[in-house]
DNA sequence: TCAAAAGTGTTCACAGTACACCCATGC
DNA sequence: GCATGGGTGTACTGTGAACACTTTTGA
């Protein structure tokens, strides 16, 4: 029992969901496979795990080989061991879900995936477990932000209340009312008011706010009204 | 790129967290290890997943061989994949959190492994990195225990609403007021009231209560105020 | 001047908190 | 009958929800 050298070893690959928001909807970015097997049907952007690599290190590696963007916003999922769950070798496979500003991507590109961003209601098949593996991630994606400033990590630096409230609205699939939205996500204390106006989407224009970064740090573990929040924090 | 046999294999393991309440202190189930390496030293219940089982399946095992116990609630908590964490050789280990309650256990107990409770907060020194993993857990359990009717498994079918109070406040190292804990447990609709009270702990008795089935299965995502519940559940 | 969108104010209902009080029972 | 812990009542406060209202500006 609990002999090393009498267990089996297995292949182990990472796999990441990456969503986007492009002022409209919330999107993934899913790639083309350019090889075999399943040449040409639609994956998630995944990659082996090599010998010195932690599977953090190799998502990053991933993320920064399909989009050219380094320090995204990552956070480990879930893991996947079906023994059956890959049709060529059994895989293990650790998910991570990437958050992204579509602008900024879409200037780095690299072509060699045949990468698409689909809206999130409308994906393709996808290949193994990876529909599986996105309603997973949707469904923490949802779960965390509503309890922590996750959802700016998908917007520019610079952004407008009414753009997130859009932002907030597209990924819960519902409407919130403006007032009560503005005053609750200022009572975080997150937001700077910035002195410029997004003047492209209205008439009146609309002031631009960004991310106190000291502030939201310390206050990632305690967004919203997350309950017991004082007994939570304070034992962590 | 991709071509799976050119890629490393690894070792897969998985490691369990354990925790009871004896009504009085949340408590740790850790085994004192009878083989080499570190021989004597304080570990983690874990194991290597076969060729033929899943993650889960792995860990129900390994749970099952120590306590006796199948059914108890388990949670894949997160993969631990540092290529120097085992210093062995290098094994990705994922890990679950179980809880129990230790009255069940205590009659089913499996020596072999050398098995011993620690109080949360008095653990001896672990192997690996599994002091590591053990914060991880606890800050789960407190995490996830704010949000869902997740203690319940930590007593016995039929418990108080002292015991009840007693095992949150463990949990979270804080008082709570009874009155307000009272009517907050009772307004989720989960507990169902017993015509029998428990006389061992008080003149008066407290009356039992025991988790109503059909609403947990409904109700675990909706437990206390999880704030935009409305919006979360709906599209989930 | 009017329409459209940004942003503010106001009211109401209800949930959390604190704390006083009553109840049942064994000694 | 009194101490002990179980259980209920109540008043206060703050937050979320709904919606009316004001502001700014381009056409």
């Amino acid at each position: 029992m609990r002999r090393y050298s009498q267990q089996k070893r297995f292949l182990f690959a990472v796999d990441c969901i990456i969503f986007g928001y492009d002022g409209q909807e919330l999107k993934l970015l899913v790639i083309q496979r350019s090889f075999e097997p399943f040449k040409g049907m639609w994956s998630l952007v995944g990659g082996f795990v090599s010998e010195t690599e932690s599977a953090e290190g190799a998502a990053a590696r991933v993320l920064k080989d399909l989009t050219g963007l380094d320090g995204l916003y990552m956070e480990q999922l879930h893991s996947f061991t079906d023994p059956e769950r890959d049709a060529v070798e059994r895989t293990v496979s650790i998910a991570y879900f990437a958050l992204i500003d579509i602008k900024k991507y879409k200037q780095q590109i690299n072509e060699d995936y045949h990468p698409a961003w689909f809206p999130i209601n409308k994906l393709p098949e996808l290949i193994f477990d990876h529909t599986k593996i996105v309603e997973l991630a949707k469904e923490k994606l949802r779960y965390n932000a509503a309890l922590h400033p996750l959802l700016f990590e998908l917007l520019p630096a610079k952004f407008t209340m009414p753009q997130l409230q859009s932002l907030y609205q597209a990924v819960y699939n519902a409407e919130f009312d403006k007032g009560n939205f503005n005053r609750k996500l200022l009572s975080t204390k997150l937001l700077l008011k910035l002195k410029d106006k997004d003047k492209l989407n209205s008439k009146k224009g609309a002031f631009y706010y960004k991310v106190d970064i000291k502030k939201y740090s310390a206050g990632f573990k305690s967004f919203l009204n997350f309950v017991p929040s004082q007994h939570v924090n304070s034992v962590l």
